[in-house]
DNA sequence: CATCTTCCTTGGATCGATTCAAATTTTTGC
DNA sequence: GCAAAAATTTGAATCGATCCAAGGAAGATG
């Protein structure tokens, strides 16, 4: 007998454990995996063993390779996995998932990187049952480097009309028009709209043909369906200014400087994302614009935030969490079948919206 | 539909490929993990059978046995999963740990369950390098399941003095202090305490003998620093109200109910989170009592939160991020040792604190 | 032409478990 | 006390890859 605190380089395998305790691999297997099946006086004799030994347990990698199933679920996204955390949208929908992988027991697996290449390797080795893709940017990509691993997968967010892919989104088009006719039932006429990205790296004042090249057909659909109803009301929407930022501060800053020059303000702002609307609140407030009073504003997405800005924004919500929940049942019960649902989305009127100031 | 080759049920292995090629499994394997030492003409040979029979490549799963690396860390909590995404200090703490995986490219396993049986089996199961512990809740069992897996972790938020295990901890007496001194320092002489538990299940006013016996050593430790340097002030102590909360709404309302019950209410609060903080602020503004002009509060933790309430929050910052950022690195680049670390606390200024009221 | 390199390829061993049909032991029934 | 039934245990096969020592072929050298 060799010395039992060798506590050396090995990890104690199931069959060490075996082997000490006089029994077989199958018999010190169903020791942990199915005790009711073995003796007794077996039983305690292999766990003694396996005390003895300093033994972790059945170790996952080994029954993995068996087993087949892991029990989680990859999340995956091009931006660095702090995005999870920091996005108000990301995290409403990585809470839907939670909740819908916490009633089956199953784990969340984050995977991003920095470099292309990484997420690629990060994709293939990830330890997963399926995906659900965040397809805010880089989305083809991430689809066609998914696809390989030729497991169920769900495309978030997905700005393509790719019907190979199971998707879950929302109906754009119908969110555009309730945010339009909301502004237009109270009386505005003078729109500006403050739009996401129609194809990759572009941004400022958008033309008809740029809209109907659009790479994006998420901000596409979103613009048809303000155009639509604005139509329905008379406004001319060739005269609309669409101004496209990149989502974030500084682009939709310079969006409301060149909106705000022209001769004849607009009177309501449509915002195609909550964040952007929010930055359209601080800089209207900077300059002494009321919201409402002169200027209406209305977002798009309806995250948490919305609700305590200053004042509260009126926006067009999505089903955020309710997204996250089918994605991860549609991965966690997937049936093989590919998909795309489209959800509705809902007018949420806060204080951001009011009539126009009446002409004088 | 396409050319999706449905040979069978069962996947294609790597086995397969390497004999629809003509190749042994060791040049098949190579093609994909070092295709440099694999002559071109065969290289192309085997990539075609692979696209052939429709080969995801090689599976993670049988990798990981061999390799032994997951290339992944466990976060693990009590609470469910939406935790990670809804609490601010989970998002920052988060948020720390993401900056250091990225960095290395290794992913993140979120770990948790609703109850205790399917706790176990998640943390046996599940396939990662390590473990980050957050026992806000039920730390000590926490740990003890994770000891079993003989991986290495970390404890953070480890409300015990355990010297067994490695955790990353702030030094709470030194907080406190800080705390305190602050607000004895701008005249303040009546103070009350809205604590954080000190054991488990219990709320209420606080008894020396409580605090002596307290489970909790964090919180324990943050009330020795406020004495401490309370004492320094001259303050009585023993007349210093400490009320227990839960770090809810309801039982630090309550508190506050208690405490402004008094006789002598207090000029300064000393809140051990800055949840109850913010609370606090809320329910001193609803009883039309100013923030600081009657009653001062001062948090801990430092959330991103406590910047933005109304009032801007006073509070004792915890380098949140850093934490995760250490933590994560310790099960990254893992050194066989186990170590206890103590990182400072700040004080932030801001506008929830000021002189007390003169007396009249 | 024999020998030595170099460069590829081969196939067995291994990673750490689970599974299952067959073998063995224990119980039960009479 | 013996056969049949029930309960346990065994050991080989399997999951899907990677690694590596050894073998073989093509090319270089004397």
């Amino acid at each position: 007998m060799a010395s039992l605190t060798e506590s050396g380089r090995r990890p104690i395998r199931l069959a060490d454990i075996a082997k000490a305790a006089g029994v077989s691999h199958g018999t010190a297997s169903n020791v942990f995996s199915r005790p009711e099946i073995v003796r007794e006086e077996v039983r305690e004799r292999v766990k003694a063993a396996a005390d003895a030994l300093g033994y972790a347990g059945p170790d996952p990698k080994g029954r993995l390779l068996r087993a087949g199933k892991v029990n989680a679920i990859g999340v995956a996204t091009t931006e660095p996995l702090s995005y999870f955390f920091d996005d108000p949208f990301a995290r409403v929908m990585m809470a839907g998932i939670s909740e819908a992988c916490d009633a089956t027991g199953a784990g969340i697996a984050l995977v991003s990187a920095g470099n292309e290449e990484k997420l690629a390797w990060n994709i293939q080795s990830a330890l997963v049952d399926g995906f659900i893709l965040f397809c805010i940017e880089g989305g083809p990509r991430l689809v066609e480097l998914t696809r390989e691993r030729k497991l169920p997968f769900v495309a978030l967010e997905l700005g393509s009309q790719d019907d190979t892919v199971s998707a879950i989104s929302i109906d754009n088009v119908a969110g555009g028009r309730l945010a339009a006719r909301h502004l237009a039932e109270l009386g505005h006429r003078r729109f500006a709209v403050l739009s996401l990205a129609f194809a990759d790296d572009s941004t400022g004042l958008v033309s008809p043909e740029q809209v109907r090249t659009a790479s994006y057909t998420g901000t596409r659909d979103r613009l048809l369906g303000y155009f639509e109803e604005l139509s329905r009301f008379g406004v001319d929407t060739a005269k609309v200014p669409v101004y496209e930022t990149e989502n974030d501060k500084a682009s939709t800053r310079a969006g409301l400087e060149t909106i705000f020059a022209s001769a004849e303000p607009p009177t309501a702002i449509l915002a195609m994302s909550d964040r952007i609307a929010m930055v359209a609140l601080e800089w209207l407030n900077a300059r002494g614009i009321a919201v409402p009073r002169d200027v209406s504003v209305v977002g798009f997405d309806g995250v948490p935030e919305a609700a305590t800005s200053e004042p509260p924004l009126t926006t067009i919500a999505q089903p955020i969490a309710e997204i996250g929940r089918r994605a991860a049942r549609r991965i966690l019960d997937f049936d093989g079948t590919v998909r795309r649902e489209t959800l509705d989305v809902e007018l949420v009127v806060r204080e951001s919206s009011g009539p126009p100031p009446s002409t004088g």
